[in-house]
DNA sequence: CGCATTTGACCGGCGC
DNA sequence: GCGCCGGTCAAATGCG
């Protein structure tokens, strides 16, 4: 199976206008008000000095690696229902439709491990169920294990050429191949932002839609994405889910937003996609209330995300009044 | 000149 | 064993 079609917008517009949609129950709204009015106070009074700055800056810098560990959690929450409900799809869908074409064993047995890839992407990613190769299996499932495999689909502009899927990580193209099943070239890249990750890519236009890339991802990165390490250096406020290259399917340049972008959807993509999507959206839309329920429970998460903007709107506007 | 990309050759697995 | 096929290598080429 495949849950292409799981289009989860879940973005944190942190430095978006405070009062401009963001989602805050009302005692964090009114924390969040005093912490602004009492700032602004503060600083029509006197000129900060520069020790005040400095300390000013070590407290954001503080908040931030504090919703930066928030910010882990929640992926680790988000991972633990995705496996959840990975088990619910796989007991209820027993069939999936097979390419009569021949195939190789290993690429069965791939698939038999998509259900338990701990990988974000492996919600995107094929789960074909077929458990007859088990036997032949066994000598590679070790190797599996190591090699998590995931498949991202992404939407391009039609007058876009390049193989090149954006997903913060740096990649050195070493082969392209035009396969049987697809005329369109499929492209093989290795992660070259380390010397030792072993992560390779395969990506391919899709043979029904050639405006769809299909990236393919073996295995795990051993090092950060490089958006993330500019996200916590501070030099860049734009955070994707790194380590889940499926999380980043429709990634945006560097701007001025904390975005998790898990998925977003053009609704013209559903018929192309549909052959490789699970059925219910409500699967879908129940992740995104569980989601949105784990959040909105944690009073740590809105404690700390009120302090984070008042934080930054006192560093950015430190006398603009509004 | 160094690095990334291109592209044909080569290798190994698989089916017949 | 042979041929097909996907994946990888490495020399050639392009580019800044």
């Amino acid at each position: 199976m495949d849950y292409s079609s799981w289009r989860i917008s879940t973005c944190l517009d942190l430095n978006t206008n405070p009062t401009g949609g963001q989602v805050l129950d009302d005692a964090s709204n009114k924390e969040v008000e005093s912490n602004f009015l009492g700032f602004e106070r503060k600083l029509s009074v006197k000129q900060e000095s520069s020790g005040a700055l400095e300390a000013e800056m070590k407290r954001v810098s503080a908040e931030n690696k504090k919703l930066t560990e928030m910010l882990t959690v929640m992926c680790e929450n988000y991972n633990a229902l995705r496996s959840q409900l990975t088990d619910y799809m796989s007991k209820n869908l027993q069939e999936k439709e097979h390419t009569p074409t021949r195939k190789r064993k290993s690429d069965s047995c791939n698939n038999n491990n998509n259900n338990n890839n701990n990988n974000v992407a492996g919600i995107y990613g094929n789960s074909e169920s077929s458990s007859t190769d088990e036997e032949s299996c066994k000598k590679h499932r070790e190797e599996i294990i190591k090699a998590k495999i995931s498949r991202v689909y992404v939407k391009t502009e039609a007058s876009d050429t390049s193989l090149t899927v954006k997903d913060g990580y740096q990649w050195r193209k070493y082969g392209q191949k035009v396969t049987r099943e697809n005329p369109c070239p499929r492209a093989y890249f290795k992660c070259s932002f380390a010397p030792s990750c072993p992560v390779k890519k395969k990506v391919q236009r899709s043979a029904e839609d050639q405006s769809i890339l299909v990236a393919t991802y073996e295995g795990e990165h051993n090092h950060p994405n490089s958006s993330q390490l500019e996200a916590t250096s501070g030099s860049t406020r734009c955070m994707t889910l790194g380590s889940h290259p499926g999380a980043s399917a429709s990634l945006r340049p560097s701007g001025p937003s904390v975005t998790l972008d898990l998925a977003k959807s053009k609704p013209g993509n559903d018929a192309k996609q549909s052959k490789t999507r699970i059925d219910s959206p409500e699967v879908g839309k129940f992740l995104v209330e569980q989601m949105a329920s784990s959040l909105t429970k944690d009073p740590n998460f809105t404690a700390a995300l009120a302090q984070a903007i008042s934080g930054r709107f006192l560093h950015q506007n430190p006398t603009e009044k509004w």
